[in-house]
DNA sequence: GTCTATAAATAGATAGAC
DNA sequence: GTCTATCTATTTATAGAC
């Protein structure tokens, strides 16, 4: 592992604080005083708060689909992945004290008042969604199937499973949809 | 219509500058200048600005179980109302530009660090379910219907439907979300 | 490229007159 | 019960030394 710049330093740290607190609940002197620089140095790298949500965003998409892929690496079946996708998510909410979806949480804030950031939240999700699709496509032909339909599905399901698992603080909401997506491909 | 006393007046204006623009980005001067009172009126009839949270939360809870009650007056059929849930939670979206639910908004703002919020909101959404559960106990008994699995399904389709809803500022998400509430109650 | 000092605006909240 | 004036802290961001 190479050493940690102080720019990625700065993204990990405002991520953490914008995940965990939120956004607008963070503050430029919380974030340089945890990353333990100086307020000059944050703004030689980032010109803006807004800026810095952007890098925020960025590496959790990327994160997000990585942590996937290296998740469901030694899976073969198109049904095997899709279960995986649904634990994997579970096992981010276990290992964040379920504090919900990067995407969910800064659109519920932001709103409409920042058209970059909601727009990136929209393709992220029809990235999601695409995934998902993709898997649907490598189901065994079976009749009365359609993949778009599945694919709307269990696409739905997740984020259900997932906004109820944020609110209840636990992870039942998954073994449900699990329970769903199970019967809808076997 | 009665007339509009001050502290409705203030808690209806703060309830639509939360919901639109979020709790934080919303200011005390803000609300006061729309409101058309004075700061002093304000902490006259709430010691702080998370009271005026906490009332806004009660109101919007209220509204939206007379909101469906309204909705569904007419219907008898324990099949028409689920559907009509659907249309009801539709409604809404269309009605507010898909600016989300105010509860998993709330939530994605304040997160933990707020415990009598997080703690409404939990209660919020086990109300939801229960009323979900109610009209499922009135469904014609069929073989293979489990009434709790069929009220968590449903309950997890609505709230996946609503978030895909506001991320993509349309209602597809509810016209598949009809689809398969129908499959299960058909 | 990192630092300190500081600006300019706004936050939530209080005191006290009327 | 509504008002104005004000307090203190905090916000994002900039200027300029090193």
């Amino acid at each position: 592992m190479k050493t940690e710049k102080v720019k990625e330093r700065i993204i990990r740290v405002a991520s953490d604080l914008f995940y965990k607190q939120g956004f607008n609940s963070t503050g430029i002197n919380q974030i340089i005083a945890e990353a333990d620089i100086a307020i000059g140095s944050l703004y030689n790298h980032f010109s803006s708060k807004n800026e810095l949500l952007q890098a925020y965003l960025i590496k959790e998409e990327l994160e997000w689909f990585n942590g996937f892929e290296e998740h469901a690496v030694n899976l073969s079946s198109a049904k095997d992945k899709l279960l995986a996708l649904v634990d994997y998510r579970k096992k981010l909410q276990d290992s964040t004290n379920f504090a919900g979806c990067h995407f969910i949480k800064i659109i519920s804030e932001v709103g409409e008042s920042n058209p970059a950031i909601s727009d990136f939240v929209k393709k992220h999700k029809e990235k999601q969604k695409t995934l998902i699709n993709d898997i649907v496509r490598e189901l065994p032909e079976q009749e009365s199937i359609d993949i778009d339909e599945v694919t709307e599905t269990i696409f739905i399901v997740l984020e259900g499973a997932l906004v109820i698992s944020t609110i209840n603080k636990n992870t039942k909401g998954f073994d449900h949809a699990k329970k769903i997506i199970q019967e809808i491909v076997s």
